[in-house]
DNA sequence: AAAATATGTGACCACATGGTTACAAATCTA
DNA sequence: TAGATTTGTAACCATGTGGTCACATATTTT
C-alpha cells in the first residue's frame, strides 16, 4: 500500500469542504469526513487535531469573498462605487456556496470549535461594510438589505418561495439588486 | 399510579415546545422530549404519531404573530399604516422565540416532517406582506429589510455583533426600525 | 366481580456518533 | 541490511439516536 501523508491530508480537507458545501454544517462530522475521504478517522485527529483543527485550517486558508478583494481596497467615495460594491457582493454571495454554509452555521451554534472560523470570516465580511458608515441611517438600511439578501440566499436552499417571491428565479434577485440600488439613490438625494 | 391521557399529552406537547424554544430545532428529538416530559417515548408515537405529528399539531394550533391579527385585517391604505405595521411586526418577531426557532428551522431542512409546519407558518407570514405589493420596488426593498430583520434576530442568539452593530442593544433595533421607517418615507415621496 | 380496554413503562433493537487503542505495513535513517 | 519512525487500518468503547416490543397496571365496560 502506498503512503503519502500530503495526499491524505488533502483528501481529508477536500472531503470536509465538499461535505460542508453540499450538505451543510449538520452533515459535517468526523465519521462522515473519514468515510468520504476513504480513510481512517484516526488520521483526522492525527493530522488536523479533529474537527476543530479542520475548521481552523479552513479559517486560515479559506477564501471568503476573494473576488471582492479588488474592490474593498479603494475607498468607495461615490454613490456609484457603493452601488457597484453592493452588486458585486450579492453576486459573490450567491455563487459562493462555502461562504453560504459558514453563514448558515453562524445561525446554529457558536462554540469553541467554530469560534476561530466565525471570527475570521466576520473580519472579512466587515471589511466590506467599512463604507456606508458615514450616513448612519443609510448604514442601517444598507445592513438590513444585505442581511435580507443573506437570509433569502440561505432560505433558497430548501425553499422555493418567500411569500410571493420566487427564490429560484434570476429575476427575483435582479429585483432585489435594483431595490438596493434605488434605496441607495433615495438616501443620497 | 395515576393515569391521565389528556395530562400526559399536554406534558409531551409542552416539553416539545419549551425544548424548541430554548434549544432550537437541533435539540428537538423523540428521546429528549420524552425525557423532559418524564414519560415513555412510546406515548409520543401513540398519541401524536411521532415527531412529525407533533409538528403538525404545532402547525394547527401554533400562534404565529397572533398579536398582529388585529392589524392585518384592515387594509393598510396609508403610508403611516404600513409603518405601524412594520414596527409591530419586528417587535413581535423579537419577542416570539417560538416563531424565531421555526424560522431558523426553515434554514436547515425541509422534509416531509416539517413540510406542514412551514407551510402553515409561511401562510401566516404571507398575510402580513399582502400590503406593500402595490409598489414593486418598495415591495422588494421592504422584503429585504424584513428579511434582514429576521436574519439579525436569528443571528443574535449566538452572536453579539454583526460587524460593528451590537445585536444585544435595544438601540440597534431602534435604529433598524427607524431605517425601515425612513426608507418607506423615501419611497413614498 | 370479571372481562375488555386504555394507559404507561422499561427493555430491547439496529444503527450512528465521537474518540481511543493496538497493531500492521510502508518508509526513512543509521 | 537492521532498526526506528511514520503512515494507515480495523476493532473497540461509551453514548446517543429513532423506533418497536412485550408486559404490567389502571380504568371502563359488561
Amino acid at each position: 500500500m502506498k503512503k503519502d501523508r500530503a495526499a491524505t491530508e488533502e483528501k481529508i480537507y477536500e472531503s470536509f469542504l465538499s461535505l460542508l458545501e453540499e450538505k451543510g454544517p449538520q452533515a459535517v462530522g468526523i465519521n462522515a469526513i473519514a468515510k468520504k475521504a476513504g480513510v481512517s478517522k484516526e488520521l483526522i485527529y492525527r493530522y488536523y487535531g479533529g474537527l476543530q483543527g479542520l475548521l481552523l485550517h479552513l479559517a486560515k486558508k479559506g477564501d471568503f469573498f476573494k473576488s471582492m478583494l479588488s474592490l474593498h481596497d479603494k475607498d468607495l467615495a461615490t454613490v456609484e462605487d457603493l452601488k457597484d460594491f453592493a452588486k458585486a457582493g450579492t453576486k459573490e454571495l450567491r455563487e459562493n456556496k462555502l461562504t453560504q454554509e459558514i453563514l448558515r452555521w453562524q445561525l446554529l451554534e457558536n462554540n469553541e470549535a467554530t469560534h476561530d472560523l466565525f471570527k475570521y470570516s466576520n473580519k472579512e465580511i466587515g471589511k466590506m461594510f467599512a463604507i456606508s458608515e458615514k450616513d448612519s441611517s443609510l448604514n442601517h438600511a444598507f445592513q438590513l438589505m444585505i442581511g435580507g439578501y443573506v437570509y433569502f440566499t440561505l432560505l433558497s436552499k430548501f425553499n422555493k418561495k418567500f411569500i410571493t417571491t420566487d427564490l429560484r428565479s434570476e429575476e427575483s434577485w435582479e429585483n432585489f439588486d435594483k431595490a438596493i440600488e434605488k434605496t441607495i439613490d433615495l438616501f443620497n438625494k
